[in-house]
DNA sequence: GATGAATGAGGCTTCATTCAT
DNA sequence: AATGAATGAAGCCTCATTCAT
C-alpha cells in the first residue's frame, strides 16, 4: 500500500496499538497533501493506511482531532529540528534569517509535511499560536540588540510569518528553487531595518542543507527555555 | 432572511430575473465568509438567498460557477475604485502605500467582501493573476523611479501580496484596528528600499476615508491603460 | 438551431401556434430519437425547438402527451404512404413482403422516426394495438388465401412484430444494410408457410424506392376500409 | 418489506455482508420488473430491501453496476440450467425447440427475473452477446446436420432472439400460457427450413416441466466447451 | 484492539411543472 | 400565445460516525 512513512519507522518499535496509529497519520499527511483537510475522507484515509474504516475510530475521536495531531507531530518535528539547528546561535540577525531559511527547507524536505503545514497553519489556532510565538522570541531578541528598528507586535509578526508561508508555498508549488529562503530571509530583514548590503550578505550565506529528521519527538531545548507551551 | 446587500441593492431597477441572482450572490458572499468556498453549500446559500434550491441552478451552472462570478463581482469593484482613487498619483512610493492601504480599508468597509476576497485570492488563479499584475505595475514603477532597490519578480509580488492579505486578516479577525494599512504599507516600503523615515511618513499620512461603493462596474482607466486584462 | 424538419414543413402555410407546436414536435423526434423517452428532458426539447420551456405545456398536456401525439403523427405518416404503396396488391404473399420491406425502409428514410417507432411501439399500447391491427389484415388474407399455413392469433402477430421490429433496429443500428426488409420478409413468409423458394424469390425482388413523405395526415384508405381506429 | 428472494434463499448461510447484498439484489429485481432499469431509482431499491440508501453503496458501486451484477448472477443461473437440461441432446431440430421452450419456462418460473431479462438483454450488450454465441451454437449445429435450411448470421440471430423474447413477453404479460413457448418454438423450425410437421411435433412433444433452481452458479458444461466467456 | 457493515444526514443536481407577466 | 423565473420533489452519491461482532 502506503510506502512507509516517518511516522511508522519511528513507531516500528512499538505496540501494535502504535503502529496502526502511526501508519493512520502517516496516511493522513499523504491524503492531507493531496486534497486538504475538507476534502479527505475518513474511508479514503484509512483505505491509504490499510485498515478498515472503524479503526480510524480507535485512534483518533473523530477527523478534526487527527488533524490536530498529526499538526502537532509535524510542527514538534518541525520546531524540534530547527530548535536544534539553532542553538548555538546568538546574533539575532543570523537567527532570523537562519529559522526562516531552514524552515523552508525543512518543510520543502517533505513536501507533504509541508502542504499539511501551509494548510494547518491558518486552520488550526494551536499551531498558529505557537509560531507565532517562536517567530517572536527572535524578533524581540533582534530588537534587544539594536537589530531590529521596528516594533514587534502580533500583527507584525503575522505578516513576518505571512511572508514565510508565501515563500513556502512558492517552493511547494514549484514557482521557487531552493533559494526561496534566502530571497524572502533578505526581505525580511531589509523590512527589520538591517541594512540592504548586510540583509543580503546574511540571508544568501551558503549553509549546509538539513534534512527533517522524524525520530526527534521531544520539544526542543529553547521552546522549553521559552516557556512555549505543548501545542495540545 | 439577509438583510439586503450591495448585489441585490445594485439590482433593484432591474429585471427579477437580475434581482434573483443578485440575492443569491449577496448570500453566497455572506455564507462564503462565515465559512469558506468548500463548506458553503448550495442549499445554504439557496435558504440564505430565501429562494429553493432549485432556483439556485437557474442562475449558476454550478457552485464553482456562483463562486466565480462572485469573484469576480468583487475584484472588479474593488479594482475599479482603487484605480480610481489613485489614478491621479505619479510617486511609486505613494502609490505603493495608497494602494495597500485603500485597498484594506475598501476589503474591511464590507467585510464579508473582504473575506471572500481573502479566500478567493488563492483559490481562483484568475484572480491571483489579475491581482499580480495589479502589484506588478507599481512595484516596477518604482524600480524605475529608482525609490524600490529591489528585483521585483513572481515570488517577490507573492510575498507582497502576501503581506496585504495577512494585514487584511488581522483585520477582519478584529485582531487589527484601522492602523492595519498603515503598519503594513510602511513595512512593505521598508522592505523595498525606501528608508525609514520616510516610510514612515508616508504609510501613516492621514487619508480620507474611501467606502466600496457597489454600483462601480467598469475596469478603471488604469487597468486599461497597463492591458490587464479583465478577469473573465 | 435544428434544422427545420418535417413537422415544421408541413405547418408552414399554417397560423403561429401550429408552427410552434410543429417545431416542438420536430424537436421531441430528434432528443426521442438520440435518448429515448424518458431521458429526454422538456427544457431540452424546448431548447431545441428554440422556444422556452414553458411554452411547451401551452401545446400539451405534459410529457406523456406530446410523446403520444408524437408517436400517431408518425404513425399516421408511415401507416398511411405503407397504405397507399400496397392499395393495389392483392396477393397476400407479396403484401406481406411488401409491408414488411416499405415499412423498415420508411422508418429508416428518416432515423429519428424509426428510432421513435421502435420505443414507442413498446411503450404505446395504442400504437402496438394499432401495429397490430395492420399485420393481422394481410396475415388472415393470407390464410384466406391459402398462402398461410398457421394459425393468425395475438401472440403470432407480436412475434411476426417483433422479427419487423429486430429488423429495424439492426439497420438503424447499422448492423445491417439495405437488405435488412428482404432478409426478415423471406424468414417470415418461411415461417407462415409459403415455400422456400417463392419465398426468397418474393422477399429480394427488386422494388422501386419509397421515402417517406411528410405531408400525409390523413389515415389511408386502407385504415378506413379496414375500420382501424385512429390513434387517440 | 419483501418476501425473501432467491439471492437471500441462496445467502442464507453466507455473512451479513453477503446477506444485505443479497436482499439488495432481490429487491432490485423486483424493482427492475416492475419499473425497468431506467426508472428504478436506488432509493426505491433500498428501501424495498429495508436498507437505508447509504447501504447500498456499500455493496455496489453505483446503479449501473448493481445492473451488471444482477444481469450476470441471472444470466448465469439460467444458462447454467438451461445448458444442464440440455447436454444429452445432439440433434439440432430438439435442441432448438427445447432450448426456446426450456428459456421461456425457466424465465416464466420466476416471472421477475423473466422481466429482468427482458429488459437487460436489449440494455446490456455483454448479456446480448453472450445470448447471441449461445443461440449460435445449435443454429449452426443444425446447418451442419443439414436440417436448417438458411443461413446463421448476426441479424439472423437478432431476428431468432427477437422471437423468442416477444413469446417470453407475451407470457410475463399473460396474453399467453404455457404453450408459449411451443408456438414460437414451432415457427422458429418452420422458418429455419423444418418440415411442417416435424416442427409441429418438436415443438409440441410434452416435457417435464423444469423449475428455475437458483443455488446454480457455475456455467455449465456446454458453455465452456464452446468457450463462450464468463459474463464478466 | 480491530473489524467492517450499516447508518442517515446532507451534498449536488435535474427536471416536470406552474404561474405571474 | 408566449414567456421564463421559480418551484420543490426526487435522483444520485459521499461521508463521518456508530456498533455488534
Amino acid at each position: 500500500m502506503l510506502a512507509e512513512g516517518p511516522f511508522v519507522r519511528e513507531a516500528r518499535q512499538l505496540g501494535k496499538r502504535e503502529r496502526t496509529r502511526a501508519r493512520l497519520m502517516d496516511a493522513a499527511v499523504s491524503v492531507f497533501a493531496r486534497e486538504g483537510f475538507e476534502a479527505a475522507s475518513v474511508n479514503e484515509i484509512a483505505r491509504a493506511a490499510d485498515v478498515v474504516n472503524g479503526t480510524f475510530y480507535v485512534h483518533f475521536k473523530d477527523k478534526d482531532d487527527l488533524i490536530a495531531q498529526v499538526a502537532v507531530r509535524i510542527a514538534g518535528d518541525v520546531a524540534g529540528q530547527l530548535d536544534e539547528a539553532m542553538s548555538q546561535i546568538e546574533d539575532a540577525v543570523e537567527r532570523v534569517a537562519l529559522a526562516t531559511r531552514r524552515f523552508i527547507d525543512l518543510a520543502c524536505s517533505r513536501p507533504e509535511w509541508g502542504w499539511a503545514l501551509l494548510r494547518a497553519v491558518w486552520a488550526l489556532p494551536a499551531l498558529h499560536h505557537r509560531a507565532v510565538a517562536f517567530l517572536r522570541a527572535d524578533l524581540e531578541r533582534g530588537v534587544r540588540q539594536g537589530a531590529f528598528t521596528i516594533q514587534i507586535d502580533g500583527p507584525t509578526i503575522d505578516i513576518f510569518g505571512a511572508m514565510i508561508m508565501a515563500a513556502l508555498a512558492g517552493r511547494l508549488r514549484g514557482a521557487q528553487g531552493p533559494e526561496a529562503g534566502s530571497r524572502v530571509a533578505e526581505l525580511q530583514l531589509r523590512m527589520l531595518g538591517v541594512a540592504a548590503e548586510t540583509a543580503r550578505a546574511v540571508a544568501w550565506r551558503p549553509i549546509e542543507p538539513l534534512a527533517l529528521r522524524v525520530d526527534e519527538r521531544s520539544r526542543g531545548p529553547r521552546e522549553r527555555a521559552l516557556g512555549i507551551p505543548p501545542l495540545i
